[in-house]
DNA sequence: ATGTTC
């Protein structure tokens, strides 16, 4: 049995502030029946009963709920054919509509990804809520010259990241799991484990089908062509092998470092950082910090920021970038200053000797929304 | 996070 108590880690400057509430989380999964170890990224924040910013390993068991309601989300990035004297975000950001369902076959990218008709079709190809985006981006620099050469990606070209996930679909996987059997371990080799697991791995296809679908769209709003660079899931629950054993790797809003390169994106008012993984360590769960994670809550967002801007100021960022969100709660909730600044979170896996930096980016134009919402 | 609320 698993006898030696979980390692728990924590990879964060004392600069990088972490709330105490996700302390409390991490370490209260990582004391869960077969956990084996719990990583906190410079990310790390509260979440719904499991903290955000995180990969847990475990053995013989593994928890769905770790995963949460997002399956499959994550972050995608390509590379358009457009010129970065040719953006135009503010004609884009009156035009650019990526509401209702996609135009194009919805089925036929689903069947690329693998993912059989599960009655989500109508929402392929649409950004969801929360934290998601689609970004139109330009080169700020570029660091390491090799790397952003080996990505075939020049200076003067723009990007798309795309940050989106399952939509409906995890969320009905999830549920209809809970409604079951709680919140409690699957057994690895059980019929309710194998059950789940199908489930999620069509769920991380279909989110990755989105966001390919969610930049075909983009790309045909803005007359670009592109290509995808990378796509990286942060919400799932894989196998993993390491020296002497085998188990669960559960990430949390954590990115992989062991699949290439990753796009880590801060608010959107500030650059996104394209890193090269260096270590694929245990000691770090096979995971990266997925973004610059929240700082204040939804609430306190809104109620602090209300005062301080109004709803025009923040459709410019101090990139002079512009922003589309329409729904007014999400504007306040997904301002900047709501967020860690992206600089120390990626700053914190430099120090660690977990990424080289190849590149920063800086948003010219962020989709949030469209719909209106009181 | 969520055809966006039990």
């Amino acid at each position: 049995m698993n006898s030696t108590l979980p390692r728990v880690r924590v990879i964060a400057s004392p600069q990088s502030w972490v709330e105490g509430e996700a302390l409390r989380q991490l370490e209260a999964a990582a004391r869960l029946p077969g956990m084996r170890s719990a990583v906190g990224l410079p990310d790390l924040h509260p979440g719904k009963g499991a903290p955000v910013g995180a990969a847990f390993t475990s053995q013989g068991v593994f928890y769905p709920f770790l995963v949460g309601n997002d399956i499959g989300c994550g972050m995608g990035l390509w590379a358009l054919d457009l010129p970065a004297r040719k953006a135009k975000p503010e004609r884009w950001a009156a035009r650019l509509d990526l509401e209702g369902p996609w135009e194009g076959d919805a089925e036929a990218m689903l069947a690329d990804a693998g993912v059989r008709p599960c009655g989500f079709e109508a929402s392929l190809g649409t950004v969801g809520g929360g934290n998601h985006f689609a970004e139109v981006q330009r080169v700020e620099a570029v660091h390491d010259a090799s790397t952003f050469q080996t990505l075939k990606l020049e200076t003067d070209r723009l990007l798309l990241l795309v940050h989106s996930g399952s939509r409906g679909l995890g969320e009905h996987i999830l549920r209809a799991h809970v409604d079951r059997h709680g919140a409690g371990s699957l057994a690895e080799e059980s019929a309710e484990a194998r059950t789940y697991l199908a489930r999620h791995d069509q769920a991380v296809g279909w989110a990755r089908a989105n966001r390919a679908a969610i930049a075909e769209r983009v790309m045909r709003g803005v007359s670009a062509a592109g290509r995808r660079v990378l796509d990286v899931c942060h919400n799932s629950v894989t196998p993993k092998e390491w020296e002497g054993g085998r188990g669960w790797l559960h990430r949390k809003g954590a990115a992989p470092s062991d699949q290439g390169p990753v796009v880590i994106p801060g608010s959107r008012g500030a650059l996104s950082y394209l890193v090269l993984p260096l270590g694929d360590g245990e000691d770090h769960a096979h995971s990266l910090a997925h973004g610059a994670g929240r700082k204040w809550t939804r609430t306190h967002a809104r109620e602090r920021l209300r005062e301080r801007f109004t709803p025009d100021a923040l459709l410019r960022t101090t990139f002079k970038s512009h922003v589309v969100c329409e729904d007014r709660d999400l504007l306040f909730e997904e301002a900047p200053p709501a967020y860690k600044a992206i600089d120390r979170v990626v700053g914190d896996l430099v120090d660690a000797g977990l990424v080289r930096v190849v590149a920063t980016l800086a948003p010219l134009l962020t989709y949030k929304t469209r719909s209106r919402r009181e």
